[in-house]
DNA sequence: CAGGTAGTCGTTTTT
DNA sequence: CGACTACCTG
């Protein structure tokens, strides 16, 4: 007997003895393969350890000849612990992987083999940075194209579906033969045929011809994006990356065409187990069989429970457990674990009422198998103690009586909180409950992935490096950023400073052009530039000498080290320092650190401009930059997702919001590309619900004693709710009752005090006489009436403190478009014969504006815009041209209209003539389709008791325009032309005529916004919630007073 | 039953 | 933005 052995006879021959009865003899069939089929509680962990001990004791193999999968990084890790306990530090020799590490390993260790001698995983970005330059290389009629809104859009689709064809085996020629198949068969289903005739329209037994080209239309995107996939591979080969699902796909492809590689492994793994078996993809599995190759009898033991297959959605497969056992059929050992050492009899029993409801299980498809789980523990029986199903009114009440039972158990009955969960479907009901909890002094324990980019402080950091950048590139570029830096508590800044500055800034922007930054800048170099101006704060002074130094430092130093040095020098440390937060702070600032780091490494030619771009891309793409965050600590409430809380366990286990909105009738979200169901075996939703119930059911048998079920008859809007229906598969055969839980009004009261009422931020109004001045020269224009009355402070920053905005792709488009056609009129005018210049000219204006712009777009986004613009503005003039009328006037100023006292200005795109009476054109980029917009061209209706913007910027025209001494004009009507067409290429206008009440509406809008203005009434915001100037003001003001709601 | 439209909502998780 | 549902209307 070898050392090692005598070593781990002794402390394994006690584990040995603990085992059960069904245990031991998993344990003890050592040659040929195993399944073992273990359900909740039944002791896995144990009995994996155990045979791996019982292996090293009884055969010849070393630890090294043992090779362990288990499907996370955790499982590993536990694995690895628990095998400690039994055999020592031997348990670091046995090779315990997850499969993409095992894989990993492989790949690195015999480079050569995959052609390359330098290769890396590809990270996150990469990828997506790849995977845009494919969105870039997208031609023109693509299906996938986009012009507007967000072009990046398809990335994450692609992202998606290239991970699924590498799991599924696909490729491009595959999917479109699916497509083809699909096609060909709709005229045979009943879905695309009329089953009723309609006169003159359709007959029965037609075919749905619109529903047809839709599919063809979808179908069309899904054979585009799928012919991506070639590209994808291609740039991941010449970038030296692979990806995640390559590793395994990798590996199996050298096993087949490197026999040695293949047979090195399988010299060396003897013995082969694996944990978790139901969660293994199809090439995951394509793995462990090449591993045992042609072997009737091979030394495998997979253990896994098919009814706790939750992470389909990854491409995990129960079939695989399924083709596993007939694979092996003959020679299969099959053990079933029933015993389990987790739960009271009562959790048991009411699991299996529910799990039973599955079609798709072992039990049912293998011969003489049965899974009744018993307690292992009867003794325990005597406190019994039955689940309760407990309903509330609204999930408010839920969340408050909730935290009720939670505190009854801990402070009363001395529960310690590390033995309870609440567990629930996903993670944004633990984020409400979580701040529930905190608030009530509950301790809670929960991980949770945070993105860094919504984290205020990073985003501090981020629009300081941001703002680098802009004035790096573009100098004078970034006001926009630098008014909100200027606002940063971490500089200490009264708000109405930089209010009285950035007015300083915009008056003078009039003479000459000027920025903030140029304005301080002409302060710090000369003391005051004017006699007559008033000195900014000091404080300012501070800001912008730290901004000019890091500025300068851009050009000099790396990117590393300007990014240490905004972090020292940009007042971050003592803040974070300072804050009862400053653990998780810290945490946050490093984040940021170690994310331009690993960027750098990545790429170390990049500068800050590139580091921005990146930054933009990502958060575009709402790819986040996960932070783990750990809230509170493991001696408090476990706050868990159903997914989460698999392989866990706990005395009390609430499983909260069991409602059918949050299980089986939670529709699922689309994943990008519809694919043909001809290429899916299955019929999906049959799959889902059982999936679902099976989460379900993870989440049932976590508890150990206590469980509680709870949902609510109503949403918290008062719309009446369902419970699941996994509940009332539950109750069957045991009769459980329900509960109807009221929280009493004290503890409702607390919650609703506690709670977020909707407050409307408010700016201190003292001390801005100077305000006066502002007020005087003000003149009543459209955009500041839409302005007030969408929220007064947007109002106060945009048209009274003007603050500098950035002009983004969308507005300079937007300009591009105006002039190009303005100077298509004008030119028209100035033509002898008034006639229109050719297309050519029209096009000419546009590539003009765009090309003096240019600055504004990123080089991706020039070319995209400039393809589009010309595009549709060739259309529209086709459509057009020979109908335009040619008694125009265009971009014509309006000012010094006074109407009942009140000053009036505007500027109007093009008048259009027939005698004295008027048509007012505006024009609009952006698609008339879009969301919102059919509602602003709308008149006040009980929705919208103001009207819409568009419609009272048309009747303000009329007003305006009526009123204009010069002229002897009447308004007849205000035409809004849009210059996008929409998806058919069809270009619209929309006509509004404006009747007598229209004009005395908007007139009395004009007065009472004109008065509440001159009363100063502009200092409390409108407090929607995503109302972008609210939430500037409440995250900047430190002075700031909340105006109660109630007060109304 | 078919078509239009307004309204709603946009996971779970690992490598 | 866009997919899906619920509801209304002919």
């Amino acid at each position: 007997m070898s050392i090692l052995r005598e070593q781990l006879t002794a402390g394994f021959e006690k584990i040995y003895r603990q085992l059960n009865e069904q245990q031991r003899r998993a344990v003890d069939h050592l040659e040929g393969p195993v399944m073992v089929i273990a359900g909740p509680g039944t002791g896995k962990t144990q009995l994996l350890a155990a045979r791996i001990g019982r292996i090293l004791q009884e055969t010849d193999a070393l630890p090294e000849n043992i090779l362990c999968l288990t499907y996370t990084d955790a499982g590993a890790v536990a694995m690895r612990q628990r095998l400690q306990s039994f055999i020592g530090a031997e348990a670091y020799r046995v090779n315990i992987h997850t499969f993409h590490a095992f894989c990993n390993d492989i790949i690195q260790d015999n480079r050569t083999l995959f052609e390359k001698n330098s290769l890396e995983p590809v990270s996150e970005l990469e990828r997506i940075e790849l995977i845009k330059t494919i969105v870039d290389g997208l031609d023109k009629d693509n299906p996938l194209k986009r012009y507007r809104g967000d072009a990046y859009f398809e990335i994450s689709n692609l992202k998606n579906l290239y991970s699924d064809m590498k799991r599924e085996g696909w490729d491009a020629a595959f999917i479109k033969t699916g497509i083809r198949e699909y096609l060909e068969d709709l005229p045979n289903r009943e879905a695309f045929i009329y089953k009723t005739s309609r006169a003159g329209k359709y007959n029965k037994g037609d075919l749905k011809q619109e529903a047809i080209e839709n599919e063809k239309d979808k179908m069309a995107r899904t054979a585009a994006a799928a012919d991506t996939f070639v590209i994808y591979q291609e740039l991941l080969h010449r970038h030296n990356r692979y990806d995640f699902e390559d590793m395994i796909n990798w590996v199996l492809t050298a096993f087949r065409e490197h026999p040695y590689l293949l047979a090195q492994c399988r010299e060396q793994y003897q013995y082969i187990l694996v944990d978790e078996y139901q969660d293994t993809s199809g090439s995951q599995n394509a793995l462990v069989s090449a591993l045992l190759g042609d072997d009737p009898t091979p030394n495998i033991f997979v253990v896994g429970d098919d009814d706790q297959s939750i992470y389909r959605f990854q491409g995990a497969n129960v079939v695989n457990m399924l083709n596993f056992a007939q694979a092996y059929a003959p020679v299969l050992y099959t053990i079933v674990l029933t015993e389990n050492y987790r739960s009271v009899q009562p959790v048991l029993d009411v699991s299996r009422a529910l799990i039973g409801h599955n079609e798709e299980r072992l039990v049912n498809k293998l011969p003489g198998l049965e899974k009744v789980l018993k307690a292992a523990h009867p003794d325990r029986m005597h406190d019994l103690t039955v689940p309760r199903l407990c309903i509330y009114a609204n999930p408010f009440q839920e969340m408050a009586g909730l935290a009720g039972e939670l505190e009854s158990l801990i402070r009363e009955q001395g529960v310690p909180p590390e033995h309870i969960a609440v567990i629930y479907r996903e993670n944004k009901y633990g984020e409400a409950l979580s701040r529930f909890l905190q608030m009530k002094d509950i301790p809670v324990y929960a991980k949770r992935k945070q993105d860094l980019f919504k984290e205020p402080l990073a985003v501090k950091l981020l629009t300081l490096l941001r703002y680098i950048a802009a004035e790096t590139e573009v100098p004078y570029s970034g006001d926009g950023l630098l008014f909100e830096i200027l606002h940063y508590d971490l500089y200490g800044v009264p708000p109405v400073e930089v209010a009285r500055l950035s007015v300083e800034v915009a008056e003078k922007s009039f003479r000459e052009k000027t920025s903030l930054r140029a304005y301080l800048q002409d302060w710090l170099k000369t003391r005051n530039p004017t006699l007559f101006e008033q000195r900014p704060h000091e404080a300012l002074f501070e800001v912008a000498r730290k901004l000019e130094g890091w500025i300068g430092a851009a050009f000099n130093t790396t990117l590393q080290e300007l990014t240490e040095r905004v972090i020292r020098e940009g007042g971050f440390l003592p803040h974070v320092l300072q804050s009862p937060d400053k653990v998780w702070l810290m945490q946050v600032l490093s984040a940021v650190f170690d994310f331009v780091k690993a960027e750098t490494r990545r790429n170390p030619e990049l500068n800050i401009g590139g580091l921005v771009r990146t930054l933009d891309l990502m958060e575009r793409n709402g790819l986040p930059v996960a932070i783990n965050r750990i809230l509170g600590n493991e001696h408090g409430v476990n706050l868990l997702t159903a997914h989460g809380a698999k392989g866990l366990e706990f005395e009390y286990v609430f499983l909260a919001g069991g409602n059918a909105t949050n299980w089986e009738k939670k529709r699922k979200p689309s994943s990008g590309y519809t694919l043909p169901d001809t290429l899916l075996e299955t019929p999906a939703k049959y799959q889902e619900e059982e999936e679902l119930r099976r989460l379900f059911f993870v989440a049932v048998t976590r508890a150990r004693r206590h469980l509680s079920i709870s949902w609510c008859r109503e949403n918290n809007e008062g719309k009446a709710l369902e419970p699941s229906r996994f509940i009332a598969e539950l109750r069957e055969g045991s009769d459980l009752p329900e509960e109807t839980v009221t929280p009493d009004s004290n503890r409702l009261a607390d919650f609703a005090a506690l709670e977020f009422t909707a407050a409307a931020p408010r700016i201190s109004a003292e001390g801005q006489e100077w305000i006066d001045r502002l007020l005087d020269k003000f003149v009543m224009n459209v955009t500041a009436l839409n302005n007030y009355l969408d929220c007064p402070l947007k109002f106060y920053y945009n048209n009274l403190l003007r603050v500098p905005s950035g002009r983004s792709e969308a507005t300079e488009f937007g300009s591009a478009v105006h002039h190009a056609l303005e100077r298509l009129f004008l030119k028209m005018q100035e033509s002898e014969d008034r006639s229109f210049p050719a297309e050519e000219v029209l096009l000419n204006d546009f590539r003009w504006f765009m090309h003096h712009h240019r600055e504004s777009f990123t080089r991706e986004a020039y070319a995209r815009r400039m393809e589009y613009g010309q595009d549709i503005l060739r259309h529209y003039y086709q459509q057009y041209a020979a109908g335009w009328n040619k008694v125009v006037s265009i971009e014509l100023n309006v000012r010094h209209v006074v109407v009942d006292g009140i000053p009036l200005k505007g500027k109007l795109d093009k008048l259009e003539f027939n005698g004295n009476a008027v048509n007012v054109v505006d024009y609009k980029t952006g698609n008339y389709e879009r969301k919102g917009t059919r509602e602003k061209l709308l008149p006040p209706n009980e929705k919208n008791p103001l009207g819409g913007d568009y419609w009272r910027q048309a009747v303000f025209y009329k007003l305006l325009l009526d009123h204009y001494k010069l002229k002897d004009w009447r308004v007849a009507s205000t035409e809004f032309d849009f210059i996008e067409p929409n998806k058919k290429k069809e270009y619209y206008k929309h006509r509004i005529d404006i009747t007598a009440e229209d004009t005395a509406t908007v007139l009395s809008q004009v007065k009472t916004v004109w008065q509440q203005i001159r009363q100063r009434e502009f200092y409390t915001g409108c407090g929607k919630p995503d109302c972008h100037w609210c939430h500037f003001t409440s995250t900047h003001h430190q002075q700031l007073e909340t105006e109660d709601a109630e007060t109304e």
